[in-house]
RNA sequence: GCGCCCGUAGCUCAGCCGGUAGAGCACUCGGCUUUUAACCGAUUGGUCGUGCGUUCGAGUCGCACCGGGCGCACCA
């Protein structure tokens, strides 16, 4: 059955609505209740009985039996099922029926009833087309399951299944969460700059657009970590964003190039205390979201209820592969330890670097349960205070949740002079041809000239929290519109 | 970017060693009619992702391309 034919099917019933006079796409329409309030409001009205309590529902053909007879329709709360009888419905209204298609939006006023086989009812007594739909809906038992479909067309994907608008909507309501949180801490929701002349704050490949009127190239940001803590500079003492991210890098089941990141940062505060507080905050989401902070993910349990582990780096490659990185003094020394583990080191010369491929390759697919990850090298934290006790080290945690970076936070670097000299460092991997080295942003180091409070700062990936939170095995699943390559029409 | 796998009807899928393109559902028509139908009967429906090649003959074999999935790499 060529589409074409299913669709000129439908445009000739939409000629022959328009024919009797009705408005196929009309303008608005008043219901009384959601199907799921009318599933709760009448969960004890007996089978078999009804009554005249008079309801008006809307929502989108998804099924009918018996032509038309029994007719389900969903709106965004859930289904209620109409029940055609041509005793109930104006003649014209009942001929109306076998011009409507599953797909099409209708509006039903009528009377309650629960049939005899269970299925909670509105009698229909007038009824409406709200809306004419023309092209077929993917039906059957086996679903609309084409991965690729799916996400080139969404919208279908979230009329069929169900499970799609759940998780978005779990998605907001996390966003939600966290926003109530954040603020009733005090904290102040900001917005920074999209567009950048020096993509900065992470090790990331930009996107470049261009300006016009300027005739300069722009970034699209690839953190908002340099801003947020001007804010700081600034005065503004706890804020934080929820913001689009853009890396220019490949797309996985865990990344879209374009991805939403909360950043965080408060004055004061160190990387303790920021662990209890990103700690309390994931517990707190969790049980708004879910009604518990014991998650199942992909099989595993995930507990956000217990106290999160905290390892050190070093501790954890030590635990894992018997190597002490202390011994470890220069990055030759480094290089043939990580050689003799096996691990890839492709351009990594720093020992730093070396001791992070070593964790990144033995170490971070272990970390199931919720694991703060501290106390990183110092060459792979430009942005991070150096350790208060412990040599070549900074003040750091990645937080890890099933073998997963969830969320990476720090006490912040304010000593500007310490500053400048690793964003040169930086400048100088870059002009040697790192394309994720950060460039050297002399106007944030200006401003921590002018004086940065102590800080504790932490970014959280919001869509790899969702997954986490509605056990979703893509990123794609919770993202309304993922990142598709286009089709190549020839 | 690399590796493995996939692409056949609107949807979900068969199609073996190369020999006339199939099923279920959906659609259309008919039957039944306060009944749950995922019913009964009939009819429709396909440049087998695209191109080139091998062959008497290609959905099937080969090559290239397009699109996708998963894994790796990079990262959050």
């Amino acid at each position: 059955m060529d589409v074409s034919k299913l669709k000129a099917d439908r445009l000739k019933k939409l000629g022959q609505l328009k024919e009797l006079g009705i408005n196929p796409y009309p303008y608005k329409f008043e219901r009384s209740h959601l199907a799921s309030q009318l599933q709760e409001l009448y969960k004890e009205l007996p089978k078999g009985s009804e009554n005249e309590d008079q309801v008006t529902v809307c929502g989108r053909i998804m099924n009918s039996r018996n032509n038309w007879l029994f007719t389900d329709i969903h709106d965004d709360s859930g289904k209620i099922q109409l029940f055609c009888h041509k005793d109930s419905l104006p003649e014209e209204q009942f001929n109306m029926l076998k011009l409507l298609d599953k797909g099409d939006f209708v509006g039903c006023t009528g009377t309650m009833k629960r049939t005899p086989a269970g299925e909670l009812s509105v009698r229909a007594k007038n009824l409406v087309i709200l809306s004419k739909s023309l092209l077929p809906l993917p039906d059957g038992w086996e679903g609309f399951t084409d991965v690729e479909a799916r996400y080139r067309h969404r919208y279908v994907d979230m009329i069929t299944n169900p499970e799609v608008r759940d998780t978005l909507r779990k998605r907001s309501l996390t966003i939600r969460h966290m926003r109530n949180f954040l603020d009733d801490h005090g904290y102040l929701e900001v917005e920074t700059p999209t567009l950048q002349v020096e993509a900065g704050g992470a090790d990331a490949r930009p996107f470049v657009t261009h300006h016009n009127a300027l005739d300069i190239d722009l970034y699209l940001r690839i953190a908002t970590e340099l801003h947020l803590k001007r804010m700081i500079i600034g005065g503004m003492e706890r804020v934080y964003e929820i913001g689009r991210i853009f890396r220019n890098e490949g797309i996985s089941t865990r990344h879209n190039p374009e991805f939403t990141m909360l950043e965080m940062y408060c004055a004061y505060g160190d990387y303790n205390q920021l662990m209890d507080f990103t700690e309390e905050m994931l517990r707190y989401i969790a049980e708004k979201l879910l009604g518990t902070a014991e998650l199942v993910y992909q099989g595993k349990n995930i507990s956000f209820a217990k106290p999160f582990r905290r390892l050190r780096m070093a501790d954890a490659i030590k635990e894992v592969t018997g190597l002490d990185v202390s011994t470890l003094k220069t990055n030759e020394e480094a290089k043939a330890a990580a050689v003799k583990l096996g691990v890839e080191l492709e351009n990594k010369d720093s020992r730093g670097h070396i001791i992070n491929a070593i964790f990144e390759s033995k170490v971070e697919h272990t970390l199931i349960e919720p694991t703060f990850l501290m106390d990183h090298p110092v060459e792979i934290s430009p942005l991070t205070k150096i350790h208060r006790t412990n040599q070549g080290e900074v003040e750091r945690f990645e937080l890890f949740v099933y073998g997963r970076e969830l969320a990476n936070g720090y006490s912040e670097l304010s000593d500007p002079q310490d500053q400048r000299e690793r964003l040169e460092e930086q400048a100088k991997k870059k002009a040697a041809g790192n394309e994720e080295a950060m460039p050297l942003d002399l106007d944030f180091i200006m401003a921590m000239e002018y004086g940065m409070p102590p800080t504790m700062g932490i970014g959280i990936g919001i869509d790899r929290l969702v997954m986490l939170l509605t056990d979703s095995p893509s990123i794609r699943d919770v993202i309304a519109f993922p990142t598709m390559k286009p089709i190549k029409h020839q």
